[in-house]
DNA sequence: TTGGCTCACACT
DNA sequence: CAGTGTGAG
């Protein structure tokens, strides 16, 4: 559930990097045939001409959906082009799509604060680089600052294509007085210019939105898609959030979005200014109640983080229907297969980036046969990461073992496996400094205190090998 | 077949 | 702490 952050005193400038369509760019860089043309990546093409996860503008203006299966996409636009993910071990592969996301992360990051929040998608605190912009180069005098901030949607100003340029001039010169929007116009120009370098790096578009917090940042990077950004002056806030639908905050697309709607009728957010923070915390609990009541008002106090790689990894598949699994041999292969994934992503990221993780947990999905059983779950089961990819197989193994015992309590029904997946997370960096990588592992990793009961001592294995 | 595969986080 | 659930894209 949200949770209510303390509330920032000084005005930031957030901004919310989207990249438009991504994975279908990244297929469009590799295969410029593509550019400009219907196209959508799909994975497993064998069901249903396989599942649509990213469509390009061309193939959304004949009403493709991301929620389509590619016939169909297929049906209602005949000339797309389905491009399919990557499989390695039997399974969809994102490693390309991974390191175009490191790509764009990395000229991102460089002008402040940066976290990335999903493959592609980066929050950006640019309040200190605006600060200083507006210190050398206040944005009401240079010609040249104008034409970068006219490339801007500005919220609660006409945006009449035509008058853009003019709308902005305007807007920026009416708030000769407001620091504020300075600051944002100022955001506004770093972010363009960010955006103008990504695509002559990488050759990939993307969209943004740029105010004083995050909610609103990223509320609106989407609004005017692709390869634009729009800014959210805070005189328009008010307004803005007064239509906006709960479905379309962020937090709010769930089952807490459906509450605000069937039990106390609130269907903009404006609506929620009705309700006092006492009513909203009493219905939702102190966190929640507070968050909604500072929500509706535009607040949000929730900072960027400067973080640029993920917190765990994860690699998983699923075995819809037929596909299910039905024995423990059968698991041991898709496990193996997903274990051998991730050793391989975890050990390039200690090598990349000298971060080791801690914990390996294992996650499954299943079901009794002909039982009814439905309502139980299976187990997830964690324990201390072993670095070597036999050794992650192995405790994986003792893992599934381990919930598939609590899962079936002791009845010896039959099952079967829907899912499966392996995480390793509690990831941190190794102290840098000391080059004894090697010493750091030996005393602080999961490998001197093994969790799982170990019978069976397993003969080293030495794929720490490229560590120096 | 609840689109598949990832991620993050709050709660207990 | 390990494990559960929600939510996003």
């Amino acid at each position: 559930m949200p949770v209510a952050r303390p509330e920032q005193q000084q005005p930031r400038v957030i901004a919310h990097v989207d990249m438009d369509c991504f994975y279908v760019q990244v297929e469009q860089r590799r295969n410029p045939a593509l550019r400009g043309q219907p196209t959508a990546v799909v994975q497993y093409n064998d069901w249903k001409g396989g599942g649509l996860i990213a469509v390009s503008y061309e193939a959304r203006g004949f009403g493709v959906k991301r929620s389509m299966r590619g016939d169909e996409a297929k049906r209602v636009c005949p000339g797309i082009n389905l491009v399919q993910v990557p499989v390695a071990r039997d399974k969809a592969d994102l490693n390309l799509y991974r390191s175009a996301g490191s790509e764009v992360v990395a000229i991102l990051a460089s002008k402040g604060k940066c976290e990335r929040a999903s493959i592609d998608e980066v929050y950006l605190d640019l309040t200190d680089a605006a600060k200083e912009m507006l210190l050398q180069a206040p944005p009401d005098s240079p010609e040249e600052i104008f034409m970068e901030a006219a490339k801007s949607n500005i919220l609660g100003l006409p945006s009449d294509a035509s008058e853009k340029e003019k709308n902005v001039r305007a807007w920026l010169c009416r708030s000769d007085a407001d620091y504020q929007d300075k600051l944002l116009a100022c955001g506004a120009i770093i972010v363009a210019q960010l955006r103008v370098r990504v695509l002559e790096e990488t050759q990939f578009t993307c969209s943004a939105g740029i105010a004083h917090n995050k909610m609103l940042a990223k509320l609106v990077s989407g609004m005017h898609k692709p390869a634009q950004q729009t800014v959210v002056p805070s005189s328009s806030v008010q307004d803005f959030l007064a239509s906006l639908p709960v479905k379309k905050m962020k937090q709010l697309g769930g089952k807490l979005g459906s509450s605000l709607q069937d039990d106390l009728g609130v269907e903009t957010i404006g609506d929620l200014l009705s309700f006092t923070k006492e009513k909203l915390q009493e219905q939702y609990g102190v966190n929640t109640g507070t968050w909604l009541w500072k929500i509706a008002r535009g607040i949000s106090g929730e900072e960027v983080e400067d973080r640029l790689l993920p917190k765990s990894h994860g690699c998983g598949k699923t075995f819809p229907g037929p596909k299910a699994l039905k024995n423990s041999t059968s698991v041991k292969g898709w496990l193996d297969q997903l274990c051998d994934e991730l050793s391989e992503r975890i050990q390039s990221d200690l090598n990349q980036n000298k971060r080791i993780a801690q914990t390996l947990t294992l996650h499954a999905r299943a079901s009794k046969e002909n039982e009814r059983d439905l309502a139980k779950k299976f187990p997830s089961k964690s324990c201390p990461l072993r670095y070597g990819t036999g050794k992650i197989q192995e405790d994986a193994m003792k893992l599934f073992e381990s919930g598939l015992q609590d899962f079936l309590e002791s009845q010896n029904t039959g099952w079967i496996i829907t899912s499966l997946s392996v995480t390793a997370s509690k990831i941190f960096d190794i102290p840098s400094g000391t080059s004894s990588i090697l010493r750091y592992i030996k005393g602080h990793s999961p490998a001197a205190s093994p969790a799982i009961p170990d019978s069976s001592s397993v003969p080293e294995d030495p794929s720490l090998g490229d560590v120096p």
